[in-house]
DNA sequence: TTGTATGCGTTATCAT
DNA sequence: ATGATAACGCATACAA
């Protein structure tokens, strides 16, 4: 059975309330009772209990606030339904999940939602857009006493604890071994990104080209165009990639206009087989798959990232400790139609 | 803020006992106040709280107990973390978690080692062999109140309360997609199981075929031996394989031996590009795909499995109702040299 | 049948 | 600085 604080107190002679101020550094607590509490804590192994801290915890009911860039993306839906399912998880905690999503990508709305939403929250978690006046706020927040989380998308400079997501290198590399095997390692390929600046979609351009030069040097790199996300440009970048380049037989779609792009390749090389690798499930993606023109997308585990950015930075306030680690990597997931 | 007990005994003005009475069924209730209560309780939309559950239940301390067959077999050394990590978690509950492992499957064994485990247990999580006797002893241990619990392999006829595994049906289907990706939809193919009397190598068959008969017409199934789940008899089958059907360019490895299998490939057409699918994470899984010999491999999420199981059993216990599902199905992961 | 009291482990408050 | 005590939500032994 595990050591309690009342059995440390009992041991020690001293009170609860001494201990409890001993081991969570309360201070108020003279030198000599503070060395035998912790020397017979580290004798018994003490470690707190969970369900004890919860139901004392839940007089203080913390607020974890999510901000989501954008709204009318499919890929977070599923990350927000991650983010209910920690909600209902921890109700019983007394801890109370503010979701709140955001229309495109700008950056004086995310930042003053930021601040709205700091106002009163124990955590904050975005998917921040990566601009310095994001970071600066991050850190405005943090000091305030906000504990802010990244998840999906990381960015650089300043004092978020950890970032949930995957690892964007780790994807592009999984999609170049994907098309290495579809295609034999004979290839020319074209890369469809959403922008090129945009870290993510870069990261999965070097992971790709990471493999591509190092293992399969009959792929042959024609050409890279930006769908910048959307469907309509996805389509006109990928007509103009397949006319400027009509030996394009691998398609390496990096980001979103999925669906654009796939139809361009319908529409303008009808009944060509070209071998097509697309990242995250999309509503369309199961139809796209089923006629034979994606072969595998790569998914990120949408519903992990919402539902385990809420659970760390809940652990993280109820243990009083940021998390061990500044990452928390999610899988990068290869689907075909047999596990779509 | 969650509703509690304690808030619909002053709603409903009966005590906070009469309340847990009416809300856990134990009876002595009067009709009158029964109703009452439930419809308060409805109101208010009471749940439980689990952590005010936990506290209470420590006095009880829970037992649970995991047998798992066999030693020596690396894909359950997965397994065992998962538990182990669960046990972790629930260490805070006041749950024991005892392991018991036993090396080979022979009856006899595990259903003595069910009785002795099932003893002082309120649950018994294992991996059962498809025997009349191991359902026989599930159900005398369920009669005595043991919940008793399948990982990664189930049996049929008998009251387990739940499965938690992968579908190996799904793994056949998606073994056989990916091998139709691998070649095109062109090959003739061999097939190494473990057994034929094996429930979940069997299904991996089934639903290998089932894809390759309604999608793949050109895939010609040539031979099926087993491996009887071990290298040197793997080995043996495959060269036999190889000899009496020199034509086969494409093999799935439904079961373990694969290190034999492919060991076998290696030798007797070296220089030959098959393609080979197999399941599992073993230790030389790595070298062989480095090797370019298995190309693709199916792993069934072991932590996980070992994981869930024993939250199942304690989810279980602890509401005092059985789960939702009969089934825990985990995913059928693709992995590839550069996600392995 | 119904109500009351106690304890699980932790934290916060109030005395001393 | 230290100790005693109540409270969190639930379960249960006991009293009425």
């Amino acid at each position: 059975m595990m050591a309690t604080i009342k059995q440390i107190s009992e041991l020690s002679g001293v009170s609860r309330g001494t201990v409890d101020r001993v081991l969570n550094g309360r201070g108020h607590v003279s030198p000599e009772k503070e060395r035998l509490v912790r020397s017979i804590a580290e004798q018994v192994g003490y470690t707190p209990n969970r369900a004890g801290k919860a139901l004392a915890a839940r007089k203080k009911s913390y607020s974890i606030c999510v901000l989501l860039a954008s709204e009318g993306n499919p890929f977070f839906s599923e990350v927000i339904r991650g983010v209910r399912e920690a909600e209902r998880e921890l109700h019983d905690y007394g801890v109370k999940v503010v979701l709140r999503t955001l229309k495109g990508y700008d950056v004086s709305a995310q930042v003053s939602a930021m601040e709205e939403l700091g106002k009163d929250a124990s955590a904050l978690i975005l998917n921040p857009i990566n601009d310095p006046a994001v970071a600066e706020k991050i850190n405005a927040l943090s000091d305030r006493g906000v504990q802010v989380y990244t998840v999906n998308t990381d960015i650089g400079d300043c004092r978020r604890l950890c970032y949930v997501g995957s690892d964007y290198f780790e994807g592009g590399r999984i999609a170049c071994g994907m098309l290495g095997l579809l295609t034999g390692g004979v290839a020319n390929v074209g890369i469809l990104t959403g922008s090129v600046h945009i870290l993510g979609h870069k990261q999965r351009i070097d992971g790709f080209l990471d493999v591509m030069y190092s293992k399969y040097p009959r792929f042959r790199f024609l050409s890279i165009m930006e769908t910048e996300d959307d469907d309509m440009i996805g389509f006109e970048s990928t007509r103009k990639m397949l006319t400027d380049f009509p030996e394009i037989d691998t398609i390496f779609l990096a980001a979103a206009g999925v669906y654009g792009a796939c139809r361009a390749v319908q529409s303008f090389l009808p009944g060509r087989k070209l071998h097509i690798v697309s990242f995250d499930h999309i509503p369309q993606t199961g139809e796209l798959m089923q006629a034979g023109l994606i072969h595998a997308t790569i998914c990120q585990q949408p519903f992990a990232q919402g539902y385990e950015a809420v659970k760390l930075a809940f652990n993280s306030l109820m243990s009083g400790a940021p998390p061990q680690e500044q990452q928390y990597i999610v899988k990068n997931e290869i689907r075909i139609l047999e596990n779509l």
